[in-house]
DNA sequence: ATGGTTGTTTGATTTAGATCAAGGTGGCAA
DNA sequence: TTGCCACCTTGATCTAAATCAAACAACCAT
């Protein structure tokens, strides 16, 4: 798999919407394949690098260490979601941990390269612009749940920000990772958020099974949070 | 004070270095002075806007609301820091609240003419992006600090950070805000911050008067943190 | 199957911090 | 001076969530 990536693997990623042929395939001859086993690191915070990355297949873990070791997860990137792109401007270090949790195949592409199309590129730069401007966006909303909300209601937000399958007014959620990693992800622990679904389940008002979880009111559901 | 603001009234803001004079010009053209009395609102979450700022003098409070009307501080804005910078991405509405904490001067940038710039000035661009790139870091290292540390742990880093007079191995800071300001923006309630201003001034680390602190043993409290 | 490892649940206990409540303190205006 | 108001402090109580501990389930590799 050491392949050149193909302007359709990646083409339709934010980022790169609008701009034309030549440019992606330009950026696509620098790029190379990534695949990692699950629990895999990719990269470690301070590691200096020189690529940010496009998630196609599996999910990737994005996290700070205390002293004591715990881990607190940042974000989970899903398919088709870049992350690391602060790279190009942090001075070629990464701010923060980045592993696998399942096997992933990723995208890599080279920042330095990229950081020259930008500066000859204007609607690259605004594209880029307009993704850090949705993350600081999203990082205050982040903060703002963490210290205003208790870690059900939290729990309950992230629940119905989830994509979800609809069925006759019910919502079905797969976690896209372990609860363990939810938990972290919430500011949590494991035990705190098995108590929060018991709770839940007891209300009625959802079904857990394993990572399936139905949201079977979503009104009254809504109303918690 | 209508009168246009100088160039040299914002250019050694960060975003502005390295611009040439001429362009520094046309942005002065567009710009222009406003002033607040303490406590004045600039603007509310989600109001329409296409201005972004830099304080000259005061002190700017961005925060966000709780349905039961709590504030939570997110940050302090002083001196030669611009902020809403966002709102040029984020379809012209303000994601935060922002208040002047004292009677304060800023200079307002037009948003829709500075994006404008950036379609043609990519070195405008990538100033910008590292700015964006910082704020998201600080606001992931702000993540981090809710949710992995105490509020002790957290004011002693948020003291540490402060800019701070030294003397003869004491560090002398003075808070920009009021107690129950900076209280908001760790995260703890008025009275817990008081309580660890007690604890602190017991254990013999810190002395406290009004809104000046002497940081004694500068080493024993990096140890705290 | 068997054991080991990792993730999840449940219960008992502890704790940081919130909440409730009551006094201080200081600045400012009449 | 007097009173008012906003801010800060201190104390008592309450509570969400962490911690400690143990059992349990699921999954993998030998």
């Amino acid at each position: 798999m050491s392949t050149i990536p193909d302007i359709k693997d990646f083409r339709l990623a934010y980022l790169f919407r609008d701009l034309d042929r030549a440019l992606l395939a330009q950026i696509a001859a620098r790029a190379c394949w990534r695949e990692l086993d699950a629990g895999e690191t990719l990269f470690a915070k301070n590691d200096p690098g020189k690529w940010f990355f496009l998630v196609k297949t599996g999910t990737m873990k994005l996290y700070l260490l205390a002293e004591e070791g715990q881990e607190h997860v940042l974000e989970l990137v899903g398919r088709e979601h870049l992350f690391a792109e602060a790279v190009m401007f942090m001075g070629g270090r990464y701010a923060v941990h980045a592993a696998a949790l399942e096997p992933t195949r990723l995208i890599a592409f080279d920042a330095d390269f990229f950081l020259g199309l930008l500066r000859s590129n204007a609607d690259l730069c605004l594209a880029l612009l307009a993704d850090m401007s949705r993350r600081v966006h999203s990082l205050v909303t982040e903060i703002d749940r963490l210290t205003l909300q208790t870690g059900e209601q939290r729990f309950v937000q992230y629940l119905l920000a989830q994509p979800a399958q609809k069925i006759s007014g019910t919502r079905m959620v797969r976690l896209p990772a372990s609860k363990q990693t939810i938990a972290s992800l919430l500011g949590i622990t494991p035990e705190t958020l098995s108590r929060i679904l018991s709770r839940l389940r007891d209300q009625g008002v959802i079904q857990v099974n394993a990572e399936t979880i139905v949201v079977l009111k979503p009104d009254a559901f809504t109303r918690i949070s």
